[in-house]
DNA sequence: TTTTAATATAATATATTTATAATATCATAA
DNA sequence: TTATGATATTATAAATATATTATATTAAAA
């Protein structure tokens, strides 16, 4: 099985990738720039997070290369840099959206 | 934003689920059963886990209820028991097999 | 040029995860 | 029945992740 002996290969970056998907906050802040860019304060009045512990995920996901930022004066704007966190997004609001999706009447 | 509002509902489960997926281990032995049912020893063959190591994976895939297992006489058969693993190993392969799938005859 | 708003970094405590070692269970074969 | 193979469970140690507290940086406003 050659795909395997490929996973294998790539199981640790894989896993690595899966770890910022492994964490609600890391999650919720996932889900909510992928709606769109947002700035940090932005982002923490969405989530509710604590300022310190919301910079250090973002700073986790900055580092694993799912995000990046541009600096707009004092702001700065996160935002999803790499397309495979949406693939993966897709699939979980697949799996624990799906009733959403496909009754939007539904409340 | 309402898919964000259930998102916030579901994100700890979410992440829960997506923990399985982020340990190289467990990450090798979903690959291994999803391409079908396998018994521990086979799994710890493939995979070089420990088997004390992997039946306490196999555990905690099975209390997740990603897989789950029926016995034929001394061996237990372990295999994928929620489709939704293969949502996620699917978008998995296609971020990190890509160019294998895509060129078959590539070493 | 001092203050303030926005954000990051560092240090630390706490919790969670993972691996390892030892032992137990359970089904079958001898 | 006893021994053996297959697997699970328990206990514990080691590693990793997360949250918290305190402090630093940086840009802009006063």
């Amino acid at each position: 099985m050659q795909t395997l002996d490929h996973m294998q290969e790539k199981a640790v970056a894989a896993s690595e990738f899966m770890k910022c998907f492994a964490s609600p906050h890391r999650l919720m802040i996932l889900c909510h720039l992928a709606q769109g860019e947002k700035n940090v304060s932005e982002l923490i009045e969405l989530t509710g997070i604590p300022q310190t512990s919301m910079s250090q995920h973002l700073s986790k996901l900055k580092n694993e290369g799912l995000v990046d930022f541009e600096r707009d004066h004092r702001l700065l704007i996160y935002s999803i840099s790499n397309p495979d966190v949406l693939k993966i997004m897709d699939a979980i609001y697949d799996i624990y959206c799906k009733e959403f999706i496909d009754d939007p009447d539904k409340k």
